[in-house]
DNA sequence: GACCAGATTGTCT
DNA sequence: GACAATCTGGTCA
C-alpha cells in the first residue's frame, strides 16, 4: 500500500475506462481506492473514505447544472481528470471527471484515511491529529499541497492519482449531499461505514 | 458537543 | 452585486 517518490511513476492508476461509467457508480467505486499527490516537496495521499456524485442531469447543485463556463469547462471534457475549484474566497476543492465526454458530470472527493507522507501532511495543515489532516474537501486539498494548477490534470498520467486500494470493497452508507442549497435531499454522499476520517456524520 | 460568525475572492448574473 | 460543493475559532453548555 506504501509507496516512495520513487515508485509513484511506477504504479498502475486507475484507467480512463474506470472513470468513463456512470457517475454515480464510479462515486461508489471511489471508497477504498488511492488519491496520490507527488508534489515538489515529496508525495503525499490516502485512502478515499467519502465521495459525493455531481451529475449534470437532474441536479441543480452540479456546477455545469446552467451550462459550461470557463470555471467548469474541465468537467466537459473527458473523464479521468481533476476538476479543482476554487470556493468562499479561500478553498480549493477536488473532484475527478466522470462519465462520457460532454456530460458535464464529477465526483467530489470529500475525505482520505491518510496514509503517505503523513508528517507533510500535518505540516501543512498544522494538525497532529490524523483525523484532522483529511477530513473534509478543502482540507484535503490543503494536506496534499495541491492548487489551482492541478486543474486539468490527467488522473492516469501526471502529479496527481487515483491508484486501486483496498482490495475488499469497503461496507458503504448512502447519505445526503453537505453544504449546497438545491438539491441537498438526493441521496448522492457515500463514506465507507465506521470510517473516523469522514467529515461529518 | 452544538451552534454561530468571520474570513476572503473568483465567478456568474 | 450576490454568493459559494468550507474551515476555524469563538461562545455556551
Amino acid at each position: 500500500m506504501i509507496i516512495n517518490k520513487e515508485d509513484f511513476n511506477k504504479v498502475q492508476s486507475l484507467t480512463k475506462d474506470f472513470y468513463n461509467r456512470d457517475t454515480v457508480q464510479v462515486a461508489k467505486d471511489l471508497l477504498g481506492c488511492l488519491l496520490v499527490f507527488n508534489s515538489s516537496e515529496d508525495i503525499a495521499g490516502g485512502v478515499i473514505v467519502e465521495t459525493e456524485a455531481y451529475t449534470q442531469k437532474g441536479d441543480p447543485a452540479c456546477h455545469t447544472a446552467r451550462g459550461m463556463t470557463p470555471r467548469n469547462k474541465v468537467m466537459f471534457g473527458p473523464p479521468g481528470y481533476a476538476y479543482v475549484y476554487f470556493t468562499y474566497g479561500i478553498h480549493y476543492c477536488f473532484n475527478a471527471v466522470t462519465n462520457t465526454e460532454g456530460v458535464g458530470d464529477a465526483v467530489l472527493i470529500r475525505a482520505l484515511q491518510p496514509e503517505i507522507g503523513i508528517p507533510l501532511m500535518q505540516k501543512r495543515r498544522g494538525r497532529e491529529r490524523l483525523k484532522d489532516l483529511c477530513s473534509g474537501p478543502a482540507k484535503l486539498v490543503q494536506a496534499l499541497g495541491m492548487s489551482k494548477e492541478q486543474n486539468g490534470a490527467d488522473l492516469t498520467n501526471s502529479n496527481v492519482r487515483i491508484l486501486p486500494g483496498w482490495e475488499k470493497q469497503p461496507e458503504m452508507v448512502t447519505t445526503t449531499r453537505i453544504g449546497i442549497k438545491e438539491g441537498a435531499e438526493l441521496p448522492l454522499r457515500f463514506y465507507v461505514k465506521d470510517s473516523p476520517y469522514i467529515s461529518k456524520k
